[in-house]
DNA sequence: AATGAATGAGCCTTCATTCAT
DNA sequence: CATGAATGAAGGCTCATTCAT
């Protein structure tokens, strides 16, 4: 996974610059600690440069967030597509999980950004945001309601709490996660066999139509922008 | 669980008052984007009355925090003492998520304010928040050391990132769980049930040593303040 | 000359100690850089009390004020009176000098509060300071103009610069003189001699009606309340 | 003497005009008395923009204090090589009262803010004015030292106060001279008489070691900046 | 005689944003 | 493209003062 404004042939322009530096202190510091001077420092401009590029402080954040979403969805689709027809319910599940973690930890700034925003967002930064989040929470549900539908998932789960429990879950590892005291494999393993328990031990025997409809969350994926 | 500044026989006062405001606030809003004059007004006094009771906002935010631990703290206490004598590695494992998630979302502005707080705090309120986190970290770390060194722990984990993970999912879960949508039991039994999967299939028969050491654990939780 | 607010067989009660750390602080960080909150710490109550004692900060001030020009008066007119009869203007003026000097560092706090005191003050404060200080300017005036009036004084002085130049001169020892770097003589002695310039080298014979106007001004001191 | 901040060719922009304003109210208030909002109406902009040019009230001080030492050091070295080579000590430390006085009177606001600066600064303050400050009186001291190693200074003198003597009897003029009641000449040959109390009667015949170090004393002023 | 609690006014400073150039 | 200059709004915080007890 490449890392997001660093395609191969593109060269990193003001934009971007500006994006990458405000992703870093986004996530480091949080939105309102970072100051809009601080950022432009970094990218090696002055302030009032920056509106050249963005109207606001807010949609440098919205831009982020909006990378960041696009960054992990692909990577999670990519992931599911690398499967083999008919793949289970819980072998697509684990490769989102892959996907998701890989890109997180890939692309810190901006997934981390993501990550750790608040819950209460100003009113005119979260509806911009809400679409676009909605659409990978969207592709997660269908995910699971298909492992749900199947039977794969273990008794005496709240299925409407798995989604939030397993992305949170995921989206808290930018917390405390440090590539230098492990590997993201490690990382993936580990959670993968900790979310073990959610699957039923004795799977239904033909999972047909859940592999159909899989196959349609993969190809749902819209492109934001 | 009774709720934080509400034991009986206890009036809140205006401290009190201010604390849960700023609580409210931190949680929702985040710490920065809390104003003082918005916590006062919400209090019902003006912001400088604010700084008869508190040296600073820091100092508001750092005792939410250390009210906000010691509560977790107790809980997860009271929840391993309930078990009997004996108990195994897992079943206080078990107790200890349960006790986290009832204190979690029975003082939600508190705790919650904690569970969000971010990685990179400033540094002069980290230096006095760190010590209060860190007794509670190690509370953890030694319970898992106990089922690791009793054999408990399914193999393939990496067993320094248990605890984060397991820490990091429960404390993600004030951002979505709604109480109005599922009880906490449902939300505490989903979780269990979702952590299963470390557990090892095949435990060993006796485990009297990790229950000596587990009783040592229980005893070591020290008082802050 | 005995400190100020410490006459034998008077206890120096809260409000003496008010005034003497309003004082100490008056005197080395400055009347609007003193805190109310910062004198009554020094003074071991509350700040609220400093109100059972004084109307209100100013007040203070202009009590200190007060209290050291009457001191500085006070050591003045006894240098004076000290003289024998018929003592030269030369004589008086010097011996002016030296009470100036002998009070104002024998009273540091009160003196120096006094002696750096800005030129601008509140106009609620310089209404009560005013009259005070001007008894004791006309005192200066009278005893110079009876120098210039009996010939002592030497051609080329602008008369009327005279008074400021010598008090100014003196007043501004509190800035640097320490009095563990030498003695309050030394500094009286090197004053009059640098002073000793503005004295005819040829005084006039007879200046008894000088001796007789300057009786009249020692008497004159008014005692302030 | 030109004033400060007019040199000839040079339109005051936004930052002098902070400056002046400043001073004028530094000087005649205080620093603590004296608000940026104040500070600001004067010089017709919102104290926001004061920020602009100057990151604190504390770095307008300094350079005020700067701007004033400079002044007047450059004043008094103006003076003491105009004279004509060979100079007396007492015609040097003359010079130097005639250079101190012309440009204390001649840029007010400036330098009599500097005069009259509490002797306990702010720490932060004063970390920056205290080398400007050095600077200047070490060059005095010299001066004097020069006159005393020539044996031009009367017996009886304490020779390490004579300094603080007279700078602080210069600096105390802004307090009361008034040049609408005398010329600056007049206040400059009064003062001049007044200190020629500590000058010997019957001075050495020759005095060329005098004026060879007096001649290094003139070069050895440093530019502040 | 003393104080705990509260406050209104004001402080210095920051910051996202604008706009003419 | 980029910026220098300016600003309105707001921020956390201090402080002298009041007053019921």
């Amino acid at each position: 996974m490449s890392a997001v404004l660093e395609e191969p042939g593109r060269l990193p322009n003001a934009r971007d610059i500006i994006l990458r530096e405000a992703a870093v202190l986004f996530s480091t510091k949080g939105f309102a600690e970072s100051g809009l001077r601080e950022i432009a420092d970094k990218a090696g401009i002055r302030s009032s440069t920056v509106y050249y590029y963005f109207a606001s402080k807010e949609r440098i954040y919205e831009e982020i967030i909006r990378i960041a979403v696009d960054t992990i969805f692909a990577s999670v689709s990519a992931e599911i597509a690398a499967l083999p027809d008919g793949a289970t319910p819980r072998l697509r599940v684990e490769a989102a999980i892959r996907g998701h973690l890989r890109a997180l930890h890939g692309n810190k700034p901006f997934t981390s950004t993501n990550a750790q925003s608040r819950i209460k967002l100003p009113e005119a930064v979260s509806s911009v945001i809400r679409p676009v989040r909605d659409g990978y929470s969207a592709f997660w549900r269908k995910l699971l309601d298909e492992a749900l539908a199947a039977g794969w998932l273990k008794q005496g789960l709240e299925p409407r709490m798995l989604r939030p429990l397993i992305l949170g879950t995921l989206n808290r590892t930018v917390g405390w996660f440090d590539e230098r005291e492990g590997s993201v494999q490690a990382l993936i393993d580990t959670t993968i066999t900790t979310f073990s328990g959610i699957w039923n031990e004795a799977p239904p025997a033909r999972a047909k139509s859940g592999a159909k409809s899989a196959a349609k969350a993969t190809v749902s994926r819209p492109r934001s922008r």
